[in-house]
DNA sequence: AATAGAGTTAATCATTTGATTAATCCGTAA
DNA sequence: TTACGGATTAATCAAATGATTAACTCTATT
């Protein structure tokens, strides 16, 4: 069934082309407004053999669901139980990996969000999210830092809300901003490359902040 | 056509019990996600009235959109024009309006930004979202804190995507971070109370770093 | 060369869904 | 009371859409 050709640099597979086609699709127009036939237009092949490789839209979907989400918790997977690094290293690299990743796949974000409104629980549960994040390095720092007073004594999802909120919703806004303030492709990219130095120490003067 | 009754208290028209409908099921589902038969039904009418009083399902969703919009710019436009409001104090009531609106209708933020992805210069062109602004008493407030170096020396874009990525961003990513944080409805809604306090707090020290 | 089986296609099916139609209901004005 | 017109409904239409089928192609194995 599947053309597991783990060799050098060949065309990809059927299998990958829908895959990658379906990814591109569902991310910029969410499950409802994806048509089966749009992904096998973009994919090059006939519709039968969507069906053919993934039984169905809504199992295609999940793959690539599941897949995205992993992508994007890797960022912060990747960093949060890091034992040598520091919580104010640990920040700066996690807004570094999204501003990076986000500026590479801007859709990821809204596409996450709005397909979690409708099935919350079951796809977030799967994630194991909260076990990873509760239960992370990053997040014991953290509390350590607070009950020392190093920082100020606030919930530590407070502190989270505004790293992401600060480094993701640009992206999110993105539609918005970008002709609000007049701001082409390069300029907003530009942008976001600052932020990378200025989210960190906001959130520092933040945490100092009580 | 219409019921004009402009009377006391009295059962919604028609025409408002499909409105009503239709914007709770858009705000939830998206357009593509929305069938008219679904709103029909919540409305409690027959299907064939939604095209009697809307022609169609673009038009009412339109319509919807159009509203939904000035409904959010309108928490922005109450503030940004006051004369008699310093930077500070526009800060707070923008950030508190905000908290108030979205613990009332926590799915408007999705709602606009998932739909602008498809159509982005259209409907943002149409709010004149630039003209106001850019062209608003608080932006020229902070331009002149900028220049008269009361405040960091960084594009005042950075702080407005701030503001509202710390304000809106926990809204749209609710879903998730109510599941990680094991949070329910309540507890958000008391966190976000609290945020109305901070925010201001955090801005603060952000302006005053550089 | 013959065969088997995965890969691929055109055609078709069944359901969903936005929209329309024709008939009926109902309040109001002549 | 009647007649008009807006409001409402059940039935239906036509297009879109997810999925399946049956035939055909191509490759590899014997």
């Amino acid at each position: 069934m599947k053309d597991k050709t783990g060799e050098i640099a060949t065309d990809p597979s059927t299998e990958e082309k829908i895959k990658n086609a379906a990814r591109s699709i569902f991310h910029k127009k969410g499950y409802a407004g994806t048509r089966t036939r749009d992904i096998a237009e973009e994919a090059g092949i006939n519709l039968a053999l969507l069906n053919y490789y993934f039984r169905s839209k809504e199992k295609l979907f999940s793959l690539i669901m599941m897949e995205t989400m992993q992508g994007f918790l890797k960022s912060m997977t990747d960093v949060f139980n890091e034992k040598d690094t520091s919580l104010e290293e640990k920040i700066e690299q996690l807004v570094s990996n999204y501003i990076d990743l986000l500026t590479r796949h801007p859709n990821i974000p809204i596409f996450i969000l709005s397909e979690l409104r409708n099935n919350p629980e079951e796809i977030v549960a799967k994630m194991k999210m909260k076990e990873f994040l509760m239960g992370s390095y990053f997040f014991q720092q953290m509390q350590e830092a607070i009950q020392e007073k190093r920082i100020a004594q606030i919930h530590p999802m407070h502190f989270i809300m505004n790293i992401l909120g600060m480094t993701v919703f640009p992206f999110i806004a993105k539609p918005m901003l970008a002709t609000v303030g007049d701001m082409a492709e390069e300029h907003f990219n530009a942008m976001m490359q600052q932020r990378k130095q200025l989210i960190p120490q906001w959130v520092k003067s933040m945490l100092a902040t009580g």
